[in-house]
DNA sequence: ATGTATGCAAAACATTTGCACCTGG
DNA sequence: CCAGGTGCAAATGTTTTGCATACAT
């Protein structure tokens, strides 16, 4: 019951947001360019204006539905939350993304942020690289 | 003897280049927009433009003079490169940039990259937070 | 009804590129 | 001299915004 989510965050029921979501939902790539959901929502026949795209991804991001990365190349992908935070492992030829998280790195990402005096609002660790099948 | 530094890269000693590398070498903020080199340029008088500020910085990244980073919000932001591998501490707030290196991370990500199958070719760990000063 | 959401086109940015002119070696 | 570099303006690619119309409650 996606409309739930949807309530919860304040947001209208409306067709975009309902189509984006599901797309954010029912995707096997979990890390989708406001183009790519444009994409997938004109082959599936819907009259959406990626400006909608992009001002629903907004909101959803707001209402922290959704997270945006600022990986290396000029757009910004969006992934559903899931509530289990993650790192990411970035192939820089396929753009195939591998999650990934290890308690050790995020209590050293702690400690070393309250040593600093900051306080930590996120944080993002990527590594790029050749995943097996392009090499 | 800076000029050493662009004929080891190939690059010819020209005078918008060498005025670039001073600025990235003696500004004390270590991480700089190409707007903000330009700007400096013009407040120094020189007749450069953006567009060569952003094709140098391109070249100098390409020779290892100069790391590009992507953090939030838009802008691209140049580092010299000094040679020793660190992470960034990004104020949200105010900008200050505070570099760390953790020996533990990094031989976990080799680690984790190893497993998954990943030739590191970078790797970029940026926490967000709110610094002292902001708070 | 009515306030919010959408679609479209235009604007706003950051960055790149084409091309005629200039410069370093 | 001559390949390579630069300045300017125009092009590109991504994301945002203004505004009139359409929709959810």
């Amino acid at each position: 019951m996606e409309t739930q989510d949807l309530k919860k965050a304040g947001l209208k029921v409306t067709l975009p947001r309902m189509k984006i979501l599901e797309i954010l939902e029912t995707s096997n790539v979990h890390h989708l360019t406001a183009e790519d959901i444009y994409r997938q929502l004109l082959e599936a026949g819907e009259e959406i204006g990626l400006a909608t795209v992009y001002r629903v991804l907004t909101q959803f991001e707001a209402a922290g539905l959704v997270t945006r990365h600022h990986f290396e190349g000029g757009q910004a992908v969006f992934e559903l939350e899931r509530g289990a935070h993650h790192d990411h492992l970035v192939c820089v030829k396929c753009g195939k993304v591998v999650e990934f998280m290890d308690e050790t790195i995020e209590a050293k990402q702690r400690q070393i942020s309250s040593e600093a005096g900051f306080e930590i609002t996120d944080h993002a660790l990527t590594i790029y690289g050749i995943c097996r099948d392009c090499r």
